[in-house]
DNA sequence: ACCCAGGGTCATA
DNA sequence: TATGACCATGGG
């Protein structure tokens, strides 16, 4: 393991230990984590759950049915998750590429490497939901990089906070080795760590590993 | 009333 | 490459 690895570990138990295991994604079947990694973006999961609630609720909550349904009717089932119009024409495009693609068990058969290169072709894909996908979908160790991920190690001093997305995802793996069910609660600990805030004072990294406050937030 | 949520695309310079 | 505008609901 590289320098990094022990260090990042370190972090991880410290997070571990304080918060517990987090058992993401929260989601019955592979198809589902996909609709609700294009429905939680910039949008709080509360919201997304309503969302795919409502897509149950149609008994829609498949490729087959959101590619033939109605825009209006989509947007109208996504509305609580905001961005509506966008994340309608953002779902159809995710789907007809799995129907294109023969299905979800098709694509679990592919490698990660250019599965992510697909995914990342989808009209409404980014970086972040397409390893979200990749990682809690198809259990492929790829470590996803959000803005709490970059915010939490910049503010340890581990990282600068400059790096761009793909290689501040090269540096995670490589420093911690490929480890899915590592990279699965990882994610999610740093996502809950982000959300528990004390009004108190700026962050400081003991204000992170020793939680004697929890003011992540910008000070701004 | 303001801020921001488990981002991404597109137009501009 | 790098900003800025835009998307939109709902909870704190």
């Amino acid at each position: 393991m590289k320098p990094q690895g022990r260090q990042l570990r370190a972090v991880y138990q410290h997070l571990h230990r304080h918060y517990g295991e987090q058992h993401w994604w929260p989601a019955q079947s592979g198809f589902e984590v996909m609709v609700g990694a294009v429905l939680t973006q910039n949008t709080a999961w509360t919201h997304v759950e309503k969302a795919i609630i409502n897509l149950k609720a149609v008994n829609s909550l498949d490729a087959e049915s959101i590619v033939l349904a109605q825009h209006r009717h989509l947007a109208a089932w996504l509305r609580p998750s905001g961005y509506f119009n966008v994340k309608a024409q953002r779902l159809r495009s995710l789907c007809r590429f799995v129907l294109d693609s023969g299905g979800v068990e098709a694509l679990s058969a592919m490698p990660t490497p250019s599965l992510r290169a697909d995914l990342l072709a989808v009209k409404g894909v980014g970086p972040e939901t397409a390893d979200d996908i990749l990682l809690y979908a198809f259990e492929r160790p790829v470590f996803v990089i959000d803005a709490y991920t970059r915010r939490l190690f910049s503010r340890l001093g581990m990282v600068s906070g400059e790096e761009g997305y793909e290689e501040l995802r090269l540096w995670f793996e490589s420093s911690l080795g490929a480890d899915v069910a590592l990279y699965n609660e990882y994610h999610a600990l740093i996502v809950v760590q982000a959300k528990d805030v004390c009004k108190k004072r700026p962050l400081c990294e003991s204000c992170v590993l020793q939680k004697r406050c929890a003011y992540y937030s910008d000070g701004k």
